[in-house]
DNA sequence: TCTGGGGTCCTAGGACCC
DNA sequence: TCTGGGGTCCTAGGACCC
């Protein structure tokens, strides 16, 4: 048993021991998400979208990954292929977007600080939603969750749902019917249902929309004849854990109001950062292929950068398309000499790695560049490399005894660097800089498509809604 | 013509050590 | 060289999530 999972255990023991249970007798977690979170983020900003069918779109403009609720009527799915229903979209008074994600990235931080305010604590699950920390009365638990959901649409404009419970499934469950039923007005909380009222709930809902019951899961339980939510809360949560899984086991105990999944207080760092991106057509010479890996290996040391990390192992890939005979997915591990997150080192591993495992003439559709093995830069965030590439024509500190011209770049060069290439962006734009061919002037032939890509409103200058009165 | 991207957790199995 | 249990660490792959 990992320790990880001991001491989830030992967790939820601690909450049924009873001078515990006491002191937290009212204790209740709320799971906050904002209806089609990237649909809403657009309409914010577009009011004439408000009341239609609108979609937006994956990467390249690809397929669906956000539906308003009219969209959602209409019969369209998550993940439908585009070039599907383009033409279908006049007649239907169908609007797509390309997504957008600086501005959803900056509207979800305004929506998780707006939630930080109300609750004891708050664990960031993913882009629109947070589970929330909060205790009280019955009666007092039903007008926070009323409050969260004003004070999220007064402050940032998008429409959250609440649901309320003493377990983190339960919470998603109390979610999930807040959202079903219009009459609850976004908001549900165990605490004001009758246990008779819930357990009929549980009854109608398919235990395959549950949180943590995927599609292999999900067939095997129906086949073992645990179709509904109520057929799995009465479930031996012993038999589950042989049958299935120790995770399915904890889906069981929570069900069943015993917290198995602790909230985490702090972030944990990033086990690895990722940039993998699809091309607007196929790529097949060494050539572009090089331009690819220098350009997506500096978004990735990038990213690694502005969270303080160093990576000890690098990985590439490349893949031709599913969707025409046999494909292949090439990729390669590679080790680093020491932990890094210097672009130039990374990049020049990178295509060399890349150039090792692909086969000239193979239509790549995509490609990407994985970094692990992550740790903390213990020198990240020193005043000294952002004094050392300050752009505001003080003079810089003068170079140290390892300045260049001493062997090869140091990490800490590399992570100089980074700060460099930030700032310069954050300045100037993103197409300002970039180190040897990632720098492009103009967009590159495989680059994505993002054909209906509204203004970054909140985070670009240039890019600022205007107003007129 | 055209089908996303970025994560986490768990398990099994191999290498290696005592 | 074989016998043997038990530990740790690492990796690959599966499942799931948003």
């Amino acid at each position: 048993m990992s320790e990880l999972q001991g001491r989830r255990e030992d967790w939820a023991v601690a909450h049924l021991d009873g001078t515990l249970l006491d002191q937290r007798q009212h204790e209740r977690l709320a799971l906050v998400d904002v209806n089609n979170f990237y649909v809403s983020c657009e309409r914010v900003f577009d009011p004439r979208l408000r009341g239609r069918p609108v979609v937006v779109l994956s990467n390249n403009d690809g397929c669906v990954v956000s539906r308003s609720q009219e969209a959602k009527d209409l019969g369209i799915k998550t993940g439908q292929p585009w070039f599907k229903l383009e033409p279908f979209a006049a007649r239907w008074g169908l609007v797509a977007r390309s997504s957008n994600y600086e501005l959803y990235g900056d509207l979800s931080s305004r929506v998780m600080e707006v939630l930080g305010r109300h609750g004891l604590w708050q664990e960031v699950y993913s882009i629109d939603e947070s589970f929330v920390g909060v205790a009280g009365a019955p009666d007092e638990l039903l007008a926070l969750a009323r409050r969260i959901r004003a004070d999220v649409l007064r402050y940032v404009g998008v429409p959250v749902c609440v649901g309320v419970a003493p377990t983190k499934t339960q919470a998603k469950l109390a979610n999930h019917i807040a959202k079903a039923r219009p009459e609850l007005e976004g908001v549900c909380s165990f605490d004001s249902l009758a246990e008779a009222d819930l357990w009929r709930l549980q009854e109608r809902l398919p235990v395959t929309g549950l949180w943590g019951v995927g599609r292999k899961s999900g067939e095997k339980l129906v086949a073992e004849g645990i179709e509904t939510i109520a057929d799995l809360r009465r479930a031996d949560p012993a038999k589950v854990r042989k049958r299935h899984s120790v995770v399915l086991e904890r889906t069981v105990r929570e069900l069943n109001g015993v917290n198995c999944l602790p909230p985490t207080a702090e972030k944990a760092d990033r086990a690895q950062v990722m940039y993998s991106r699809s091309f607007s057509s196929p790529v097949s010479t060494l050539a572009e292929l090089d331009e690819v890996m220098n350009l997506y290996t500096q978004r990735a040391a990038a990213r690694l950068a502005a969270q303080g990390m160093l990576a000890k192992v690098l990985t590439v890939s490349a893949g031709t398309s599913r969707f025409s005979g046999e494909a292949s997915f090439p990729s390669r591990s590679v080790a680093l000499p020491e932990p890094t997150a210097d672009p130039v080192l990374l990049t020049r591993y990178a295509v060399s790695a890349l150039r090792s495992v692909v086969v000239p003439g193979t239509p790549y559709v995509r490609a990407g560049v994985m970094l692990s093995g992550l740790g903390r830069d213990l020198n990240h965030g020193g005043r000294e490399q952002l004094e050392l590439f300050s752009l505001d024509g003080s003079e810089p500190s003068p170079p140290d005894a390892a300045g260049p011209g001493a062997a090869g770049p140091s990490p800490r060069a590399g992570a100089d660097l980074n700060t460099l290439l930030a700032s310069v962006k954050g300045r100037f734009g993103h197409a300002a800089i970039g180190l040897g061919r990632g720098g492009f002037a103009e967009e590159p032939e495989w680059s994505m498509k993002r054909e209906f890509r509204s203004h970054r409103f909140t985070t670009e200058w240039d890019e600022l809604p205007i107003v007129k009165a």
